[in-house]
DNA sequence: CTAAAGCCTCACGCCGACGTGAGAGTCAAG
DNA sequence: CTTGACTCTCACGTCGGCGTGAGGCTTTAG
């Protein structure tokens, strides 16, 4: 499929895609003209690598997870890499957990306080 | 107490201090020469603020949060928005937890799959 | 008293994940 | 065969949370 049709289906802008590509992420063929062909299974990926953006993952670590992505299969390294950045983020998870009681504690404070200030 | 002092105990740089300042996150007294003295409890809330941040959290979300974070007072528009930033702290936090799913399904695949590949 | 350390205010630099034109080629429909 | 919708490649702009000097006062230790 064509880049626009990608973009749509998974909600990025077509000018993530042309970055993802610059960044190693994605390498789509290309018809002789020079346009981006994407495969269907893109879609996900593509979806998958807004999960990961948004948990906090830079373009070098999600490359660096694309073995793992894209085959099911890594080599040592590649399995340790996967289990630190599972750690890091397991560790973010923690303190914005601990982040949610302290808001949830002003948010009861400031209840108890004053009813209609 | 200086900045120096406070930048040391809360564990940030003095540019911090002074970025949080301009942000109006702090209000420090000055000297008659025109330095920063703060308080105590200052020490306490630069901690807080460092936990917004890496919760995610913007100067601006954060400094709508200080009428609570100093008073343990707010105005109804104000609980409002706590509890507002608070679901969306959550939903952060439900996404993450989501990829940190995703990435325990990649590691149990990449290691059932080639065990010393 | 003097030197070092600390503090002050600009104000530009940085990084990452894109946004946003500019200018030009390409492709399907009428 | 033209028009309008897409696509391409530069390449600069943006935003947030600071880093990093520059240049100049102030405070403190000896």
């Amino acid at each position: 499929m064509k880049i626009g049709e990608l973009a749509q289906r998974a909600g990025v802008s077509v000018r993530a895609l042309r970055y993802y590509e610059e960044q190693g992420l994605l390498s789509p063929e290309r018809t002789p003209s020079g346009q981006r062909r994407y495969t269907e299974d893109t879609v996900e990926v593509v979806r998958l690598f807004q999960q990961f953006y948004a948990a906090g993952l830079s373009s070098r670590t999600i490359a660096a997870l694309l073995p793992c992505v894209n085959n099911g299969r890594a080599t040592v390294p590649q399995r340790r890499m996967l289990r630190t950045e599972r750690d890091r983020l397991a560790a973010r998870v923690e303190e914005m957990t601990a982040t949610l009681v302290r808001l949830d504690q002003l948010i009861t404070a400031a209840d108890s306080h004053g009813e209609t200030v």
